[in-house]
DNA sequence: ACGTAGATTTAGAATAATTCTCATTCCACG
DNA sequence: CGTGGAATGAGAATTATTCTAAATCTACGT
């Protein structure tokens, strides 16, 4: 566990929002100056790679990184684009069940409006 | 209508793959040796937004188009990377009433193993 | 502590996918 | 016909990410 690894881990355990590699190199940056892209994405994808954390592909942007906790889904506010965590219970099995096949995982994103952007419209 | 995405749409009409924006592209090339890459994202982009075909992220690689004929899920082989399309019907209203929200779509992709790659690893 | 091997970092170049720019061409309509 | 707006073509530009190679750090055995 190098310095910047423990940086870039603190990061996003600290952060309420999912984090592109562009915002943690920023983030990195603030307190070790000498930081690399390079080292960001390197921890990042080793990082990913043992499932302490999760790269998020966000349709039209760069992908984000999460702090994984446990399984989860993403739910993607349309007018925002601001993305949020939810769990499904038990959809692992629902999609078993209708592929017939032995499932590895899954993701799922659904699209729907976050209620702040819904009482911005009904306003 | 012009004659450049025609001949986009009838490539992806008639393939029985999902295909990359490059593999369109050369495709297209062959039929007509003057189109332009720009040509075939504008195409690609102008009827994906008016979903008369979806782009589909594939994790680790180019996004792939597809003739949308209804809604549907992918199913991805870890060991193939081949997608495949898939119907899991009534997930929407399972999603809903999980969210709790008004949801608007969903992205699914089921990682699995496909049976040819299960019967080589079998083998 | 000390040296060393191997992993990690840095900086910047390289690559891949996609978008942008703008001059040119095409097409429909008066 | 001629004209204007939309689409195309060529290539430059941008964005996200990975690669490269030299420098540096780290953990380990002594």
């Amino acid at each position: 566990m190098t310095k910047q690894r423990e940086l870039i881990l603190q990061i996003l355990t600290h952060s309420d929002r999912h984090l592109t590699a562009d915002e943690i190199f920023f983030l990195s940056k603030l307190q070790m100056p000498s930081i690399a892209m390079a080292t960001v994405y390197n921890n990042l994808n080793a990082m990913t790679e043992a499932g302490i954390i999760s790269r998020v592909h966000v349709d039209g942007s760069a992908d984000c990184f999460d702090r994984v906790v446990e399984p989860h889904d993403h739910l993607r506010c349309d007018i925002c684009g601001k993305l949020s965590n939810v769990r499904i219970p038990s959809l692992t099995a629902v999609l078993q069940g209708s592929v017939g096949l032995e499932i590895h995982s899954y993701d799922l994103t659904i699209h729907y409006t976050c209620p702040e952007c819904k009482k911005k419209a009904n306003a």
